[in-house]
RNA sequence: GGCCCCGUAGCUCAGCCGGAUAGAGCAGUAGCCUUCUAAGCUAUUGGUCGCAGGUUCGAAUCCUGCCGGGGUCGCCA
């Protein structure tokens, strides 16, 4: 139950009864909003509806709002509709309304949250898509967990989601992959290698270079390149992309679909294809660009080139489409890609990327629009740079010698949960710092474990309780009859108030594609437990668990249980795990 | 030079589709912690929301210009 919608629902009803006219005004009723007022002194809830509709109908916003309080005069759970300020319409509701709220988190458990606001939307979330030339490196990390969990959201708020992986395994860099590995090889066959400038120098190719012994015995050797090349390609990929996967399963990222870029190149194929239909409509044409403003490539030659009319459809300057030596632009294999995608029906389509991609973004959404015919929705999400600290002192990396920070390294040293969370504790477009000391401390300083610990502590609430009150029955039915109306201090309610924002939070976060509001939100309910936990060390009575009164108890576990059911479920949905038990 | 992102308390950052007196954590200060789990809690100090205009009933939020920081800039992926 959503508080929130279900008055949204009535306000509207009210409008429209009191303002006939109202009634085909869809675009003026959008805008009305019920929300939590900034000022808890206000009341329970908030609406804007007077003033959204006060110069639509012509009318002054606080009489509008009087006329609509008199309508909420007659509801039940309205305990009273005052006007204030500007227009502001502020309801207090009956405490029962609340009951009914946490009696609703028990029966909805895990669902509690989930909602249809995507109506079953096809969305189709591409993230990670690192450059299958070795393993992830910290840097990958970032999008890889806002990705994940921007799919968990989206699908728990009723989108069709489809988590998907682009391999880039066209361009020349596999080339240069490839020949790095054979080095491995003709070293794994007893030949002393020496790995050039500009060839992968990882030690994570040995395996392969004995992999590859494994399958070709020697017969590759002495070769010409144009025979070996393709079959170490090959294998070599496949190699990689396991090792992908093995580091992307630490932190448990599964996608649905690996594309291969590949794929789409050759005659016949997805890009070929995806040029003749831009060239039927006129989207493509044979032309000259303006050089850049300011400082000239060295290389820059004025030539005429094909070009993609992405200025028709939003972008900045029209792009190109074919290199110099004829092949296809990565630009060019990313519109067919994309337009892969509508074609199986995805009409959202969300890549994430590093910051360092953030000039692609407008290329991307023109593309969108024009393979699309406008049908489908280009969101191009970026991640900032995250910045590795040890103790405050930032950690160093070099990219020259290879000496990167991997996935794998940062996980098997804090966890996936601790490193899940933290990168989804901020916003994804904000830089970041990830300090390996307060990543690992188990303090306040440590929102990880401060969140974990409060889930672990409503456990403890309910081990405690079978303990202290043996004949006390608190099984989940039992807490289901529960005399909630027993909870009526303000702390209560707060807390209340606060577990019944939830499927409003996930419902924001989802449609703003913004994961980490549920960390926020987690981390301010945890805030809110441990303080009223903590008051019941200097008062007994507020307490949980009352060894002499048990009805009373079971008022509250049931109000600790729905605390432990929304940590559960936003956990889950951020893919970190919430404990029983801390160790 | 063009474009994109950022600028909110000493520090790190939230601020939901424009809404009421701008919030949290850290740090500082004053307390509590002989326990429903110790890793916590309470109170308190602290702001020209980068600057200047504009839009309107109302702007941290939207628009324009400027300042500062970062990124990026035909054929790399």
């Amino acid at each position: 139950m959503d508080i929130f919608a279900l008055f949204e629902g009535r306000v509207a009803d009210a409008l429209t009864a009191s303002f006939p006219e109202l009634a085909s005004r869809n675009e003026v009723l959008a805008r009305v909003v019920v929300e939590p007022p900034r000022d808890a002194t206000h009341g329970d809830l908030s609406t804007n509806a007077a003033m959204v509709v006060a110069k639509p109908l012509g009318k002054n916003p606080r009489e509008v709002a009087t006329v609509l309080a008199d309508h909420f005069g007659s509801d039940p759970d309205v305990a009273s509709a005052e006007v204030a300020g500007p227009g502001f319409l502020n309801f207090r509701l009956d405490a029962g309304v609340w009951h009914k709220v946490l009696a609703s988190v028990a029966e909805q458990g895990a669902d509690f949250g989930r909602s249809d606001v995507g109506q079953g939307e096809k969305v189709n979330v591409e993230y990670v898509s690192a450059n299958p030339t070795g393993p992830m490196h910290v840097g990958h990390t970032r999008g890889a967990v806002f990705g994940d969990a921007l799919a968990s959201l989206l699908a728990y708020t009723g989108y069709d989601v489809t988590k998907e992986y682009y391999i880039n395994d066209a361009g020349s860099q596999v080339d240069t992959l490839a020949r790095s590995a054979f080095l491995r090889y003709r070293e794994a066959l007893g030949e002393t290698i020496e790995i050039p400038a500009g060839f992968y120098p990882g030690d994570y190719l040995v395996p392969v270079g004995l992999s590859l012994v494994e399958e070709f015995g020697n017969s590759l050797l002495g070769k010409p390149e144009d025979a070996w090349l393709p079959p170490v390609k090959q294998h070599v990929l496949a190699a990689m992309m396991e090792l992908i996967k093995a580091d992307l399963k630490k932190l448990n990222i599964e996608h649905d679909v690996f594309f291969s870029e590949r794929t789409l190149h050759g005659p016949g194929g997805d890009i070929e294809e995806t040029l003749d239909w831009l060239r039927e409509r006129g989207l493509v044409y044979e032309g000259r660009l303006e050089p850049p403003k300011g400082k000239l490539p060295e290389d820059w030659e004025d030539r005429e080139q094909t070009l993609f009319r992405a200025t028709q459809f939003g972008d900045d300057t029209d792009r190109a489409l074919i290199k110099s030596d004829g092949s296809y632009t990565y630009f060019a294999a990313d519109i067919a890609y994309h337009r892969n995608k509508v074609l199986r029906g995805f009409t959202a389509l969300i890549d994430v990327l590093g910051a360092d991609h953030a000039g692609y973004a407008a290329r991307i959404t023109a593309a969108v629009k024009a393979v699309s015919d406008g049908k489908a929705q280009a969101d191009v999400r970026f991640c900032q740079l995250v910045k590795l600290l040890r103790n405050g002192e930032p950690v160093k990396m070099s990219k020259r010698s290879g000496d990167l920070v991997t996935l794998a390294e940062v996980v098997d040293e804090v966890g996936a949960d601790a490193t899940r969370f933290m990168l989804l504790f901020r916003r994804n477009d904000a830089p970041l710092d990830f300090d390996f000391a307060v990543v690992k401390e188990q303090t306040r300083d440590n929102p990880v474990f401060y969140v974990q610990y409060a889930h672990a502590r409503t456990w403890s609430i309910f081990r405690n309780a079978a303990r202290d009150l043996p004949g006390l029955d608190i099984s989940a039915s039992a807490l289901r009859g529960a005399d909630l109306s027993l909870l009526s201090s303000p702390d209560e309610l707060d807390l209340i108030r606060l577990v019944g924002s939830w499927p409003r939070q996930v419902a924001a976060a989802a449609r703003a594609h913004e994961p980490h509001r549920l960390a926020f939100y987690l981390h301010e309910l945890a805030a809110q437990f441990h303080a009223f936990w903590a008051r019941g060390k200097e008062n007994p009575a507020l307490r949980f668990v009352n060894d002499d009164n048990p009805t009373l108890t079971l008022a509250r576990l049931a109000l600790v249980d729905s605390v432990r059911q929304v940590l559960s479920n936003g956990l889950g949905l951020l893919g970190v795990s919430a404990p029983e038990e801390l160790s």
